[in-house]
RNA sequence: GGUCCCAUAGCUCAGCAGGAUAGAGCGCAGGAUUCCUAAUCCUGAGGCCGAUGGUUCGAAUCCAUCUGGGAUCACCA
């Protein structure tokens, strides 16, 4: 049940009852007209701006028409007062009825409550984290996971059909790299003494393993063959090895993924996939031979002019037409993902949303590009940049260099931090805004650390229970009707403000959904927090607020309503943020 | 030079498909616990929403230009 839509249907109800209305259908667009709650509670539940949308077209003013749709909302039961306000705003107040019938369905639907059918009918992949297996996952990968995450759990609340996707870069020569990295380790394990690590392969303990098991799978046998031979094998257990740390990096975060596709697939039986998917743009035209124009600006030192495969990307709205074989004849990284892309395609999504870091933001336009010569436009390709993550220690940034093997893993941080630290602060900032992470801060459990006040909230609720059923053994609280009670007993201006927070709920979700905008969850769960600590804490001085009344224990059955709505809406959207809703926090 | 992101309180940031008197946390000043967990709450001070134009009944929000900060540019993956 959502407050907002059900009051948009009966305001747009009574428009349609309207002769005015009714003569200039046609020409009337009720798209623009919004239902909300007014910012200010004083002016009441719910606010439309229906009257300033249609006076113009309708040739009235705006005054003229909200008086004669008050006159009709009057009309409802469930509508205890309708006034103009401004410029034509009509502000309606629900009924103390409407507002109990709101928290027994809330309180019925439990966790499910806020789910939103907007997404019914619409196959979505979000592809996310994609790191290349060449190792343990670094903290620079924590942000795109937990938001790529939490976006998909969020849609799938939406009503959405969502797959989790990982794309595996084990193609590119940075996998070659990796295989002779470990097959270093290998001739270590065998007893060879290796020295430093050359530079330009993998330096990081992490190959240590790798080169035992391939030295007990393989003996001495791969270091008297050549390397085009021993090559594919140890690629081959390399790639296997590294994702089983990925995914058990991906696990601590409580990420899960349901499709890993590997590049190399792609690659597989002469690269039959690419060229399948350059002959499908090629028979759509937008393929040709040619040369690019050097870069603007500052020219690279080794500039030359080659020909080369291209995709004519500028004609379906990227800025330079972009490379699909290398003057050599083998394909380029971004070949692949014209196949990949096509792939998805197949699979029957209606809309494909990449999770890139910042660093890939001029990566955006070709995928674009891509998506709109390889559907036709009828796939929608939506790109989310994340932007970068700062690490500080006690206000100091924290330096990381990749080639040196000196980077704070994903794991380091979360056992460091905390699970749920770690992925609700990750989603505590707009994507598009960089994001300064201090371990400190972070590790802090209480000021300047919003999971544990959400978190605290939930486990509150859940002692309000405690507390009541020692106030009352012989009442089971887990299984009474709480429900049932409520009518007639929740009615207080402070009880109905805070059911009023719930009914937010699920067209925040919509919003969120439709925006692709997670941290709205968040921001959200704590303002319900807030409203809920609030609430508890008005009890100390007018004990009658109080949920547990010893002395009506059908008032105390009421109002533990309204706290099970609370923990559940808390339970449901901390779920969408992956966190844990506890019971207790000592 | 091109492209993308950003600019809101001293600091870190929200601002809900353009709405009414722009909000929160931290910090600062004060206060609340014999009482459902003080990991909490309440009160106060603090603003030219980077600048200029435009769109309209109405702009922090949309468009253009500018200024300032960050990211990125290549047959690399």
């Amino acid at each position: 049940m959502n407050l907002f839509t059900d009051f948009g249907s009966r305001i747009k109800n009574v428009l349609e009852s309207l002769d005015i209305v009714r003569e200039n259908r046609s020409e009337l667009d009720f798209s623009r007209i919004s239902v909300e709650s007014p910012r200010d509670a004083s002016h009441g539940d719910v606010a439309t701006n229906a009257a300033m949308v249609l006076a113009k077209p309708l040739g009235t003013n705006p005054r003229a028409l909200a008086d004669q749709i008050v006159a009709k909302l009057k009309e409802d039961p469930e509508v205890a007062a309708v006034s103009v306000a401004g410029p034509g705003f009509i502000n309606v107040k629900l009924s103390i009825a409407y507002w109990q019938k709101l928290l027994k369905v809330i309180v019925a639907e439990g966790t499910e409550y806020g789910k939103s059918a907007i997404g019914t009918g619409r196959k979505v992949n979000v592809e996310y984290v994609s790191a290349n297996p060449t190792g343990p996952m670094h903290v620079g990968h924590c942000r795109g996971a937990v938001v790529g995450d939490t976006l998909a759990n969020l849609l799938e609340f939406a009503g959405y059909d969502v797959i989790k996707e990982y794309y595996i870069n084990d193609a590119g020569s940075q996998i070659d790299t990796l295989a002779r990295s470990a097959f270093l380790r290998y001739r270590e394990a065998l007893g060879e003494k290796i020295g430093e690590i050359p530079a330009g392969l993998y330096p990081g303990d992490y190959l240590v393993p790798v080169g035992h098991s391939l030295a007990d799978e393989f003996g001495t046998s791969l270091r008297i063959m050549p390397e085009d031979k021993w090559m594919p094998l140890v690629k081959e257990r390399t790639i296997a090895a590294m994702m089983v740390m990925i995914r058990e990096d991906l696990a601590a975060l409580n990420v899960h993924h349901d499709v890993f596709f590997s590049e190399r697939t792609l690659h597989a039986d002469g690269a039959a996939r690419i060229r399948n998917a350059i002959n499908d743009l090629t028979f759509k035209g937008h393929v040709y031979k040619g040369a690019l124009p050097p870069p603007k600006g500052q020219l690279p030192e080794d500039w030359e002019d080659r020909e080369q495969t291209l995709f004519r990307s500028t004609e379906v709205g990227d800025d330079i037409d972009r490379p699909l074989i290398k003057s050599d004849g083998s394909y380029t990284y971004f070949a692949a993902d014209v196949a990949y892309f096509k792939d998805k395609f197949d699979r029957g999504f209606n809309e494909m949303i990449y999770v890139l870091g910042a660093d890939h933001g001029g990566y955006v336009k070709r995928l674009e590009a891509v998506a709109r010569a390889v559907s036709g436009g009828a796939s929608k390709l939506t790109v989310l940049l994340c932007q970068l993550v700062k690490l500080y220690r006690d206000g100091e940034p924290v330096k990381m260099s990749k080639r040196s093997g000196d980077f704070v893993t994903l794991r380091d941080v979360v056992e460091e931090v905390g699970r749920d630290s770690v992925r609700f602060m990750m989603i505590y900032r707009k994507s598009s805004e960089p994001l300064d992470f201090d371990f400190a801060k972070v590790t802090e459990q209480s000021k300047d650390n919003p999971v544990f006040y959400v978190q605290y909230a939930h486990a509150r609720c859940m002692s309000v229970f405690r507390q009541a059923g020692e106030a009352f053994p012989d009442i089971d609280f887990a299984t009474v009707d709480l429900a049932g009670a409520i009518e007639g007993n929740i009615s207080d201006s402070n009880e109905l403000q805070l059911v009023a927070k719930l009914a937010e709920y699920p067209r925040v979700i919509e919003a969120a959904a439709l925006s692709h905008e997670p941290h709205r969850i968040a921001f959200y769960l704590y303002d319900l927090a807030s409203a809920f600590h609030a609430h508890w804490n008005k009890g100390k001085d007018a004990h009658e607020l109080r949920f547990v009344n010893d002395k009506n224990g059908e008032l105390t059955i009421a109002r533990l309503g309204l706290v099970r709505a609370v923990a559940s809406v808390l339970k449901s959207g901390l779920s969408i943020t992956g966190t844990a809703a506890p019971d207790e926090m000592r």
